[in-house]
DNA sequence: TAACAGTGATAAAGTACTTTAATAATTTAC
DNA sequence: GTAAATTATTAAAGTACTTTATCACTGTTA
């Protein structure tokens, strides 16, 4: 009574009754070296005792292990659709991901060694490619730089690198995106407009892009519009106080523009505590279009991004970068959006 | 200029100038033989060139590769948070998941043979363990069999085999739920009560216990109790359909038990259509806690899982089985669940 | 001065194969 | 009956190491 475990290359030469050099070179593509019937009874010997070939061992012999390192969390619908792409695309390339994060299902913050560990298990199993997500890129930009000059390149997903020569980056047109927003509030009527961002962890993110876009569309579209933005402090979890504050102003906006939907959906729940109704009394518009936003009352109007798009198009860059070996310029990529008008936006009152 | 690539051991003993023996020995354990100024200087080049371990050597010698299969998409916030732990308890046993699944950010179905690539694609890097969802565990049960007789283990999440005695098996207390859920509706008042299902398509999964396990505590506290049960068709995406129908009912229901928050969701759909009122009209349950429950409204009550713990207890039981080669009595764990209870459910009207 | 630590090197075998080259055993053709 | 063609085998080298065993050198000590 043995105990069990895969059957390896020389179990079905016996089975065959053939060389373990025969048994391998029909089993790699069979080239009309052998007969047929030797042919078939490998191929049925290792059908029958279910072999499979040990990839560990061609990695090994070619350097090579069709396996791409991802260093993004399930942070929610716009980052799991991110995933489902760059998944999809690997696989149709025959790449496996391995799909690494640092967090607790709650808070997917880095404690600032956790990462390392992440990049080590991923070198230790040779990945011949990474994406990233960009609390990743920014924290351990400087470890970055090292794997890509070993010839392991890096695609980053929503943000750019401080040395924007470094990686290849994918992500949402955020100059339409903003843009979109400005154009529908100015078209509804708005000229007191907020903007309330998330605090700035990564200055070549989206985030810094995203708000920018969107005040100078507004300042190019109606030089007379006032706009007036708030940002989140650094270790705030929601932007529900400082929607308050803005809620309770005097003369505060007739419309909010978040920069993120979970942001929207903080100034909802503001607007309740205080009764201010949505879109009645305000207007307000989202980033993201996150699944949960169907779900709110009254449905956000948000800037739907192509998630999926997005990931996809990191899967064919990491894809093309490796197996070609590129080393050229990296190219940066940007993938449209469009504006879903929902019930939360409105003309003001007048 | 010669191509990049990682150092390999040779260079550290070069840079060193020692054997690859001695270099080998001392990045192994640094077992006394060498004197320090030599463990130093290894330790060094090490350092300066940046080596890693290459693990494919390692694992094709030791025949272990700490590498877990997971086959799990990221379907809902339940099913991330159940990735969230096993990723969690994995990593933190110096494990690697390699998550895959079948799909496209839309629909997680299989088509009946994609999920065999991937199996393939995890076995050939000779993954040591897997933890699967329903879906695939239904459709595959005859691959796995085999894969457990080679010792690659198997646990499956909110599922049990066809046979039972094929995998561990982790998964919420649907006993408890069931009850929470018949408890609080008969508390209400309730007595003309309407469970709507998914269509079941894995008889050993939650869906068909969820339901039984209900309408059985409801039986049992009230034998009176009028209990009435509607399935979605096998092709069916929504249950608006039959939401609707039900609502429209001459005697409908005073309250509904949705075995799913999505399916919670299409039920309030449904009313807002017809302009039925949650909860004055009728009163609704999920079952789940998934993360935009807070943001319907009115907000739904439900079943919140522990899917977090559900994910943190599937990994312990394969890093189990697979660190101690464990082989006897496969377990079943159920974990508990709470009552959450919003503002979908109120008594009903007299 | 011989014996002995201490230290490091060299050699060989092993992991699970792949690949190339050289050779041997059968058939088949003429 | 022998050369040619077909088919399979053995041997060896290579991947990136690990591990064990044996050997060699230096400096110290009795």
């Amino acid at each position: 009574m043995k105990k069990p475990s895969m059957p390896q290359l020389k179990d079905i030469a016996t089975e065959a009754s053939v060389s373990m050099t025969t048994a391998s070179i029909i089993l790699r593509d069979g080239k009309g070296r052998f007969a047929e019937k030797t042919r078939q009874r490998v191929l049925d010997a290792a059908k029958k005792l279910g072999w499979r070939q040990n990839l560990l061992v061609h990695s090994i012999q070619t350097g090579k292990t069709r396996t791409i390192g991802i260093l993004i969390p399930p942070f929610d619908s716009h980052w799991t659709n991110i995933l489902t792409g760059i998944h999809q695309v690997l696989m149709d390339a025959d790449f496996v991901p391995i799909t690494l994060w640092v967090g607790d299902g709650e808070n997917f913050a880095d404690d600032g060694h956790q990462g390392l560990e992440q990049i080590h298990k991923l070198v230790d199993r040779r990945v011949e490619g990474l994406v990233v997500w960009p609390d990743f890129a920014t924290a351990y930009e400087k470890y970055f730089r090292e794997l890509i000059s070993r010839g392991i390149p890096l695609v980053v997903v929503d943000h750019e690198m401080e040395d924007h020569r470094l990686a290849d980056s994918v992500q949402t047109d955020e100059e339409l995106g903003g843009r979109l927003v400005a154009e529908h509030l100015l078209e509804l009527g708005h000229t007191n407009i907020g903007c309330i961002t998330e605090f700035e962890k990564a200055a070549r993110s989206w985030q810094l892009r995203r708000q920018r876009y969107f005040e100078f569309a507004l300042k190019t579209r109606n030089p007379q519009a006032r706009c007036r933005s708030w940002h989140m402090a650094e270790d705030e979890r929601s932007a529900v106080r400082i929607a308050r504050e803005v809620l309770q102003m005097e003369d505060r906006p007739t419309a909010i523009f978040a920069d993120t939907d979970h942001l929207a959906n903080d100034i909802y729940n503001a607007a309740a505590d205080l009764g201010v109704a949505i879109p009645d009394d305000i207007s307000i518009v989202g980033f993201s279009g996150l699944d949960f936003t169907k779900q709110m009352r009254p449905p956000l109007t948000t800037v739907m991004q192509n998630s999926v798009e997005v990931g996809k198009c990191a899967g064919r860059v990491i894809v093309q970068r490796v197996e070609k070996e590129l080393t050229g310029p990296v190219s940066a990529i940007r993938v449209g959006c469009e504006l879903i008008v929902r019930k939360s936006t409105a003309k003001p009152r007048s």
